[in-house]
Formats: structure tokens, C-alpha cells, sequence
DNA sequence: AGCACGCCGACT
DNA sequence: GTCGGCGTGCTC
């Protein structure tokens, strides 16, 4: 009887379609082949393999590819993902699969060059410096020769041409060297010692039979900043590697720098494999490859890397846990650190997730003993964390124009006068968030969104920070045409620098923002100057938060702490809070000890109030109790239908259309789309229609329901699902 | 995701 | 009269 294989092919399909597997080609659940689709071959994935009767009008399967096959948990976990998403499964597995997109591209054969017996025909004074440099007889490449010597790369190409120097192939620098689990670290603290127990005790990588068991519960691992938690999972990690199990570490993209890849060397002797947006071409194959072969003991790697193939993944870090940038919004809506949860569930292996100031989420699932609780309740090596001291701005004000209050400008000088760094903390990009005209009143408004333009004084233009649209700034009002009356309102990171200047002369001052000039690479240069202290005062947005250390900085000034707490979004006081803690614990991390002054005009305000005393718990407390009175996750649930199109009637008229369908059932209620506000994002107008449902009800069967009730999706207008966070376990 | 088919405006 | 723009639907 024929065979005939279901496969799954990563496009927008939800069920796989069916294929004869030829005569004398086997296939199994997990397979990867190729199957004619349409007019062309498509790479697809065998999800089921039955015997029948007919079948005969189908086509047949062109073949296996040599790919390690999927492994069952990994094809569960994209069923799972599907499921719980919305997205078609196809979709889901494209997030697993993304084979040899340019395999060929990035790649750079790397030859090596040695000397020959044979002189140079004509000596010329670069050929004598590259003959020095070469004169050991030791392999080099081509490029760090000509570095070495001084010299652009084509002298060493000519001293080729010429038979001086010889080329060698030599194999590609390995992508996963091997951690050594046991090379010597510097001791852990006691407290440190005593977690580590606590933490690695119960993991069953000796007793593979132990499912279900209490043992695989994931862990919160929760401890202030500088409480060293970091060298806590190293040694989760080690005892992984050593029960030769692979372990993979989860980072926000941001926080994936050379300073986190430096200390895993100093751990284990070598950097990590890391796998990322910007590693690409042969390059990523490789580090696929090894995966799948089980030779990559350790990667380290941004959200997409929980779709590696592991072969005996035996352990998942999620490091800062609460970070946003774990949800994906687009494509396949998803949060990282939640199906990271579920692919340890399905691969029977325990996740840790890491965090200075857990997610509400995660806290509650800690709580309720869903999560096992690891504390590390104090600094590294006795440091201190900063005292934290509010400035009311309605006693303290600032002069007219200004927007750092007196105490704080004092401290500041203080701290620079002791030869130590501030940081001066405000969470708005650009000069002023506001432009309005003084004879008008006039306010300059995104023409996408619904959003303020915000004034970047140094491209001298107004920016939308939704969409990206820029104008240059007007030298007259649009609106009535009067000449140079346009005035900035409030501040952003650049009228900061300009009032610190004026405060600080002769002070070094750097501001950094996510657009700062020159680029993600300069900014990651200027990240470092500043930890190496190059800088007396920085200024900086959210991106200071998180990531690099610091350690000369002792004073961190927050400016507005109040920014974020109106916002009406549900996690406003969850998100400030996190934030505020994260970025006063920039304080006195390094040898002495760090203080934090934060301006605030509603020091009352039960996040400030808390960040003030540093009682985390009472907030968590608090918070959780105020969400359980308005329904709002975790308590009841959360998702957004996201409506696009890449026409901004089209994409109104179709939400209204499915705003009217919507039709909730008791416990459903649905917001929208007036308080959803219309945004441009990848050139497609979007918003949102918030649904907000009580506990128990089945979030995926009525938004199902929904769609299919509402007017029919078609190709230009699309219909995304987005489900919170969730304590679903 | 591609690719074809079909319906509308603007060119030799 | 045809060329070609994109919106729409289909691929086992």
C-alpha cells in the first residue's frame, strides 16, 4: 500500500499538506525533505506518516535532505506554539527551521600564509616589514598579517602572486568551543554557594527517568542587582555540561555583550557560542549544525536561539526574565521567556529564569509554588545597595527652563569633585517631546499616528517615535505661518546635556540613547568608554538600565520618575518600578559606595513610595492585589486582535468592521479600537483591539470565534493575535 | 512566501 | 488595441 506523508511547510498553512513518500524512501515524523509545491521545491517537514489505500492523486515527495531530523519535542513545540498563539503551524515551524537562506552569502574562505624558501623578486619597504613580521614561520591570516606588518592587504596578496608567501586553507575557526566546566573561577560568596545548592540540588540530569517529578519545576532565581546571580547559573551551567547535557542562556539582544561573553570565559575558559540577529550566512549553519550534533555545549543567544535543535538540551537560563524585548510582535506573536517554560516541559529539562525585579507574572507563579524560589538577598563582597533619597520637584524647584532641581545639581558637582561618575537618568530620547507655536498654539502631530512629534535638535527635525516619519523643524508655524515662534516643551536626553554643560564646564559628558550618532557599533564603543570611566557625566536613557556595568559611577540622578506612571497601560507601575530599581542599582557597583536622588512630584506615589524604602516585596504585594481586583492578568487575561493593512482606511475600516463582530460572551471585555491607537509600523497601519477576559475562560476559542465572525481576511488586510504573558503552567 | 490570474489605467 | 500595475487566491 502506498505511504503517505503529511508534511508541514513553513509558509502561512495551518495544516501540512499530503505527499506519497516515493518507493524505497522511508520517511519518519521529523524529517526534513523536499516537496514540490506549485511551480517550484520547497523544504518541508514530515509531521505524520500513514498507510492507505488511495493517495494516488497525490504528489510524490522529491526527497530526504541531510538535516538531522526534528526532534519530537522540538515538532511538539511548535504544535504547542501554534495552538497557543493563533499562528498558522507553518509559520510556527518557519521560526524552527530558517535553513540555508543564503548559506552561500558571509561566507569567507579564510586562508592562512606562511613563507616559502623562495626571496622576493622586488623587495620594496612594505615587502621587508610583511617578511619580518612572517619571519617565525608560523601560520597567520592573510588580513592579521598585513595588520601585523602594517601594510594594506594587497602587498601580501602581491608577495603571493610573487611565491613568496604560501596560502593554506585551514579549517574555520570552531563556532563552539568546548567549555570547561571545571577550569578555575574565582570563589563564589557564601550566600552564592548556598544558592548554587539550592539551585542545582534538585535537577535530575542523572535520573532521566524523572518526569513529572517536583524537581522540574522552572525557578525563578530572584537577587538585587550585584548579588552576583550571573555566577550562580554559571554553575548551573557547569553541572549541565558535566552531566553532558547542553545548555542554552537566553538574553534580551541588548544585554548580549562583550563584557556577559568575557566573563563566561572567565568561567570556562572560552566564550560561548552565541547565536544572534547579526550572526548569519555559513556561519549560523555551522552553529545549527552543531547543535543538532550535540557538539555546541553552551550557546548563548537572543530569543530566536530557543528554536536551536538541541540534541540533549539538559538546561534553559532566561537571564533578566522580565525584560519586554523577550515578546515578539510580529510574525508569530510570542513571549520568549514563557515558551521557553514550555520547550523545558516538553524536552524534560529545568529552566531557570533570572531577574533583580521579576516580572508581576513570574512573582505570582514563585508564590503559588508553580515556580520553585531561589533569593539571593545581598550585594557581592559586602557592597552596599545605594541609598535611595527622593527630591520633590514642588519644593524644590528647578529655575524657569530648567530641569534639574538644585540638590541634585549639588550632588552632582559633589560627585565629580570626588573624581566619580553621575548619571543623569531620563527615559525621552530627543530635545522636547512636545513642539507647539506661541501665536497658534498649534501642536506639531505625527500624520500616521497619533502620537506628538518629538524635537531631535541635533538633526534639527521632528520625529515620530512610533513610526519613524521625520520633518525638518519649520523655521515658521505650518499653521499660521509666524516666524521663528515654535516652542519646545519638556525635556528629552539632549536639553538635559545642554543644561549640564552649561552646570558642568569642562566635565566630560556623553549622552546615550538608542539613536545615537553613528550607530549600534559606536554606541557599544561608547558603552565601554564609559565603564572604563572615560566620562564624567552620562546621560542616558532606558538602554543605561540594563547590560553594561558601570563601576565608577556612585550617583544616579533620575529626572522624571513620574514618566510611564499615567500611561494607562495596565503594567505602568510594574514597568516603572522595574525600570527605577534597575537604574538606581547603577549606583555604587564597582569599589565605592553608589546613592540615588530621584525627582519625583508624587513622592507618595505607592512606586516611588517603594523604591524609596526598598520594599519590593510591599509593592509586588500591593500590585498584585490591585490586579486581582480589576480582573487584569495575571489574574484574568490579556491579548490584543492587531489589525493592519498598508492603507490606513483600509486597516480603520476593518477594524470597526471586526469591533462590531465582536460579540463578547460573559467574562469578555473588549476595548477598542478608540483606545487603541492607530499606529505605523514596517510601513503597515496597525491597532489594536484589547480583550481583556476574566479567569477560565478560553482566550483562544473565542478570538477564534471572533475572526471567524468578523468580516473576511483578506490579503491585505491581516488579522495578528497577541496573548499576554500568562501563568498558564 | 512565490506565482498566476484578472481587472483597471496609460502608452505605441 | 496591448502593457503592466497590484489586489486576490492557491499551492497537497
Amino acid at each position: 500500500m502506498p505511504v503517505v506523508a503529511e508534511i508541514l511547510i513553513p509558509l502561512a498553512l495551518d495544516t501540512p499538506y499530503s505527499y506519497v513518500a516515493p518507493a524505497g524512501l522511508d520517511l519518519a515524523p521529523g524529517d526534513v525533505v523536499q516537496v514540490p509545491l506549485g511551480p517550484r521545491e520547497i523544504v518541508g517537514v514530515v509531521w505524520g506518516v500513514t498507510e492507505t489505500a488511495g493517495g494516488s492523486n497525490l504528489r510524490p515527495v522529491t526527497g530526504r535532505l541531510p538535516f538531522p531530523p526534528l526532534s519530537d519535542p522540538l515538532r511538539s513545540l511548535v504544535d504547542w506554539i501554534a495552538r497557543y498563539t493563533l499562528a498558522p503551524k507553518g509559520s510556527a515551524l518557519a521560526m524552527v527551521l530558517r535553513l540555508p537562506d543564503e548559506a552561500a552569502a558571509g561566507e569567507t574562505a579564510r586562508v592562512a600564509v606562511r613563507l616559502t624558501d623562495k626571496p622576493p623578486s622586488r623587495p620594496t619597504p612594505a615587502r621587508t616589514k610583511v617578511l619580518a613580521a612572517a619571519a617565525d614561520g608560523a601560520l597567520r591570516g592573510k588580513s592579521a598579517l598585513a595588520k601585523e606588518a602594517g601594510v594594506s592587504l594587497s602587498v601580501v596578496d602581491g608577495l603571493i602572486d610573487d611565491g613568496v608567501l604560501e596560502t593554506v586553507a585551514v579549517e574555520p575557526e570552531p563556532v563552539a568551543p568546548r567549555p570547561d566546566p571545571d577550569f578555575p573561577r574565582a570563589p563564589l560568596s557564601p550566600a552564592q554557594a548556598a544558592a548554587v545548592a539550592e539551585l542545582v540540588a534538585p535537577f535530575p540530569w542523572d535520573r532521566p527517568q524523572a518526569q513529572d517529578s517536583d524537581d522540574l519545576r522552572p525557578v525563578l532565581l530572584e537577587g538585587v542587582t550585584g548579588s552576583g546571580k550571573t555566577e550562580v547559573y554559571f554553575e548551573a551551567v557547569a553541572a549541565c555540561v558535566r552531566a553532558g547535557r547542553q545548555a542554552l542562556i537566553l538574553m534580551p539582544e541588548i544585554a548580549l555583550t562583550a563584557q556577559f561573553l568575557d566573563r563566561f570565559a572567565a568561567r570556562f575558559g572560552v566564550r560561548p557560542a552565541a547565536w544572534h540577529s547579526g550572526i548569519g550566512g555559513k556561519r549560523r549553519e555551522r552553529l545549527r549544525a552543531a547543535v543538532a550534533e550535540g557538539e555546541a555545549l553552551v550557546v548563548v543567544g537572543a530569543r530566536s536561539a530557543l528554536f536551536l535543535p538541541f540534541a540533549r538540551l539538559g538546561l534553559i537560563v532566561v537571564d533578566e526574565e522580565h525584560e519586554t524585548a523577550y515578546k515578539q510582535e510580529d510574525g508569530v506573536h510570542y513571549h520568549a521567556r514563557d515558551m521557553a517554560v514550555v520547550r523545558g516541559r516538553l524536552e524534560n529539562c529545568p529552566v531557570v529564569l533570572t531577574s533583580a525585579t521579576p516580572a508581576i507574572e513570574t512573582r505570582v507563579n514563585a508564590a503559588r509554588g508553580r515556580y520553585r524560589h531561589v533569593l539571593l538577598p545581598e550585594r557581592f563582597g559586602g557592597r552596599r545597595l545605594p541609598d535611595i533619597a527622593a527630591i520633590d520637584m514642588r519644593l524644590d524647584q528647578p529655575e524657569r527652563g530648567r530641569f534639574l532641581s538644585p540638590p541634585l545639581v549639588n550632588a552632582v558637582k559633589s560627585t565629580l569633585e570626588r573624581g566619580e561618575q553621575a548619571l543623569l537618568f531620563l527615559n525621552r530620547r530627543g530635545y522636547a517631546p512636545l513642539t507647539l507655536c506661541r501665536a497658534c498654539g498649534h501642536r506639531y502631530q505625527c500624520k500616521n499616528c497619533s502620537t506628538w512629534l518629538v524635537e531631535h535638535r541635533f538633526r534639527r527635525a521632528l520625529v515620530c517615535h512610533q513610526c519613524g516619519y521625520a520633518e525638518r523643524r519649520p523655521e515658521a508655524c505650518t499653521e499660521c505661518g509666524t516666524f521663528d515662534n515654535l516652542t519646545a516643551c519638556g525635556p528629552g536626553v539632549e536639553r538635559i546635556a545642554e543644561e549640564a554643560a552649561e552646570m558642568f564646564p569642562d566635565r566630560r559628558i556623553v549622552v546615550l540613547s538608542s539613536d545615537f550618532p553613528g550607530g549600534a557599533e559606536r554606541l557599544r564603543q561608547e558603552l565601554e568608554a564609559v565603564a572604563a570611566g572615560e566620562c564624567d557625566v552620562v546621560i542616558g536613557t532606558q538602554l543605561v538600565a540594563k547590560g553594561h556595568n558601570f563601576p565608577f559611577l556612585t550617583l544616579v540622578g533620575v529626572l522624571d520618575a513620574d514618566i510611564g506612571l499615567t500611561s494607562g497601560d495596565p503594567r505602568a507601575a510594574e514597568r516603572t518600578f522595574q525600570l527605577l530599581q534597575q537604574v538606581t542599582g547603577r549606583a555604587g557597583r564597582g569599589e565605592k559606595p553608589g546613592r540615588a536622588l530621584v525627582q519625583t512630584y508624587q513622592p507618595d506615589h505607592p512606586v516611588i513610595a517603594a523604591l524609596l524604602s526598598g520594599d519590593a516585596e510591599r509593592f509586588y504585594a500591593e500590585e498584585i492585589q490591585a490586579r486581582e481586583a480589576a480582573g487584569l492578568p495575571p489574574f484574568g487575561r490579556l491579548a490584543a486582535l492587531i489589525v493592519s493593512a498598508s492603507e490606513r482606511e483600509v486597516a480603520e475600516a476593518h477594524g470597526q468592521a471586526l469591533a462590531r463582530a465582536a460579540e463578547p460572551p460573559e467574562g469578555v471585555m473588549v476595548l477598542g479600537p478608540a483606545e487603541a491607537p492607530l499606529a505605523l509600523v514596517r510601513g503597515r497601519y496597525r491597532f489594536r483591539l484589547l480583550v481583556k477576559t476574566e479567569r477560565n475562560v478560553d482566550l483562544q476559542a473565542y478570538l477564534r470565534a471572533w475572526i471567524a465572525r468578523g468580516p473576511k481576511v483578506r490579503g491585505n488586510v491581516r488579522v495578528a493575535i497577541d496573548v499576554d504573558p500568562q501563568s498558564f503552567l
